[in-house]
This record gives structure tokens, C-alpha cells and sequence, in this order.
DNA sequence: GCTTTCGTCAACCGTTCGGTTGAATATGAT
DNA sequence: ATCATATTCAACCGAACGGTTGACGAAAGC
């Protein structure tokens, strides 16, 4: 259980891996693609979904010769569970958030 | 921000420094005793503590010749919040997701 | 004063990390 | 069959990590 937080936060450390993820937030997404914005080689993006693989944030499955990334938000909430226990802070700021997301349906319903 | 969060993430990765905030979380405590129930020498608490600092989860005061440590849990906002954007599962724009996180998170944000 | 306690600093050590390159392996297309 | 595409593997690199030890400075105690 310890050993899924240092993963699962050691996942998050890296600015790249959460680009990753917010991307994959949008669609499952295939590995060369997730590496088409990133000036990266394409070895060091699969070594990257490695890592957030192993930590259980995303999972990889082949179809064809083309594998395919999913998001696994699930694995975020044993991390998401800790920091609340520190929570002095409001669980979610939630009034802002939603505010926000009315007005980004709102606007921009191009997808 | 994207620092904010490497530091905060990098910070939480290692079970001895969450085991050294949850410890915080009863009171504030000196370096030695934070260090006492640990296996490990005072250095390595002392480096603990540092990055701990330098992530803003904790703060640090001296007074006499004892540096006194303090919980700041209002860092966790930021990789909290940022974490909440993959519990909610609408087609969100995430450029404006990522600016309403930098006008949420303001305050903190290092120069 | 001298000594002890508190904490950091500096140098070192082995391991892991984030990246590169080039070769290797599948699968798909022609 | 051949060729191209998708992805990983293996070896390597420099930098950062997590730890140690020993020396050091600053504040308290006797």
C-alpha cells in the first residue's frame, strides 16, 4: 500500500508523465501519438508509460501492432484519499470548478 | 506551477517524508524528535526536512538552538486540485482547465 | 570557561532516473 | 517476399536521489 502511493506519486513527479495523462484525459490515444508533441525520442515516451503503467494510472493494451493507452483514474484515488486526510483544506474548491466547467460547456462546444 | 507540482509530487514519493508529515499532523516538532522514531541518521532526516521545505509542505522556524517544524498543508491544494481534474469526467478543455488551475493556485506560485 | 546538544554542511557511495542511440521484434501493407 | 510502421530492448550517459560519515557552528547548561 506504501508501496502503491511512492509509485503513484512518483508517477505524478514528472511534468511529462502528467502531460500524458491530461492528454489521455481527452481519449485513449496510441503510443506514437502520445509522443508526436513531446521532443522526446519515441523510446523515452514508452519508457514513460512504462512508469505510469507500472504505477497502475494508465493501462496498455495491443490491438493489432498498435498499442493503445487508457487513462485509469481509479488508481489516482488511493493518493487522492492520503492528501484529504491532511485536509484543512476544503476536500474540492468546488464552486470555482464548476463555475468554470459552466462556462466551458458553455462556450466552447466544438468537440 | 508545473514546478509547484514536480516539487510537491517528488516530495510525496518517499514514504519516510510522508511519514514525517503525518507525524506533523498531531504537532508542530523539533528536528530531533522528528527524527527519533527513524532508523536513519539525523542527516538524513535533516535532507528529509529540507526538501520538504523546499516543496512548501512544511515550514521551518528557529528558535534557540531548536528548529522547530511546522505542517503547511495548504501546499497540498495545488496536487490536489490537480488531481480532481481526472475525477470529474466531462470533455473539458484543458488549456482552460490548466488556466483556471494557475488562477486557482495563484498564491503559491514561485517565480 | 568548557561541554553538551541541536542541526547543518561537505564529501563520498551505490542506485535510480530521464534521456539518448541503434538494433531487434511484430504486425500490416503492397 | 519485401518493405514500412509501431514499439520495445539493450547499452550507455550524466544527473539526481537516499543514505552514510565526520567535521563544524551556534545556542544552552553546568
Amino acid at each position: 500500500m506504501s508501496e502503491t502511493l511512492d509509485a503513484t506519486f512518483a508517477a505524478l513527479a514528472d511534468p511529462t508523465r502528467r502531460a500524458i495523462l491530461t492528454m489521455l484525459l481527452e481519449d485513449d490515444m496510441a503510443v506514437t501519438d502520445v509522443a508526436d508533441p513531446f521532443e522526446m525520442s519515441l523510446a523515452a515516451i514508452s519508457k514513460h508509460l512504462a512508469i505510469l503503467t507500472r504505477a497502475g494510472l494508465i493501462s496498455q493494451e495491443k490491438r493489432g501492432r498498435v498499442k493503445w493507452c487508457k487513462l485509469e483514474p481509479d488508481a489516482l484515488r488511493a493518493a487522492s484519499v492520503w492528501m484529504q486526510g491532511f485536509g484543512q483544506f476544503e476536500p474540492v474548491n468546488l464552486d470555482a470548478f464548476e463555475r468554470f466547467l459552466e462556462g466551458e460547456l458553455g462556450s466552447d462546444t466544438a468537440t
